[in-house]
DNA sequence: ATTTTTTTGACTAATACTGACTATTATTAT
DNA sequence: ATAATAATAGTCAGTATTAGTCAAAAAAAT
């Protein structure tokens, strides 16, 4: 007998097979598993990650509900994982310019994207000061460049 | 859609998929959803909205209504104008993703630019506490939107 | 023995629903 | 004309219904 979180994680993948997105109520899976309702987030945060290849949407309040959808991951998987190494902790604007470049010219980005990435990261945009506008550079820059790599 | 303020929202934008805007009583409305009338309230200030790209007015009294109607802009430049202007200094994500939205639907980024935009500005991807974040939310999604004014 | 993963629950946050009270406008009575 | 009444819509705060967070405890793996 496997633990909790992986039958209920088997559970939402058996289920995530037949249709390309669900949608569940928390508290109606923890109920059928037994579990406390944060279990669920618990699986869901460490089973159905950007990186595994899930998209993960819920919203609260009456009529609330988490969806999962299974998402395309796409063949410049790898070229995009190294450059997401390569931004480390921190990043100067020109360093993140030639990381985004290099996007462009593996045609992994369009032209206006590259423009997007950089208009989000330029100093004048950030408004702060040296050592804090590169780390906060490198969390903007890794954000957009996990998004790179699903599709849908 | 379970709720009934997602099933008022639908019906009221089927009737405005068909007439450009619409007048509604807000009792009518009430009776036929089995709902108490400040719900209607409710819906049009969560879904209809300006920054949704909605115009709402009413009169009381005798003959009184809601008048719903969708808000037409002209060319892009201008709806990327009225969208900077509802940034102002500071923007919750939630607001954002409206002012995204809408620019998708529009038809004015594609839904891949619109993914971007939200990795570029989501809270995980600021890390840092709230008036703050919502500052540099409002900065990063400016720099975004002006870019997309010019074409190369 | 130590580290990692899982489980739990108290607390927080977001969204939806309700009803009593208020505000405005139109109509009717005086 | 003016005042009273009827017929609308608006506000706000309280309750209900969801999901999220975080850190401690427990269990499992190393």
């Amino acid at each position: 007998m496997k633990n909790m979180s992986d039958i209920i994680e088997a559970y939402l993948k058996q289920v995530l097979s037949q249709d390309e997105q669900i949608e569940i109520k928390r508290n109606e899976i923890a109920d059928q598993f037994k579990c406390v309702p944060s279990q669920i987030n618990y699986v869901i945060n460490t089973r159905f990650t950007i990186e595994k290849g899930y998209l993960v949407e819920s919203k609260r309040g009456g009529g609330g509900y988490i969806r999962i959808a299974k998402v395309k991951l796409l063949d410049d998987v790898e070229i995009i994982d190294a450059l997401i190494d390569l931004i480390g902790t921190s990043i100067s604007y020109n360093d993140a310019y030639s990381l985004i470049s290099r996007l462009y010219e593996d045609e992994i980005i369009s032209k206006r994207e590259g423009t997007l990435m950089l208009a989000a990261i330029d100093k004048q945009t950030l408004a702060i000061e040296e050592p804090r506008a590169c780390i906060l550079r490198a969390c903007i820059l890794k954000s957009l460049f996990k998004n790179l790599k699903y599709e849908e």
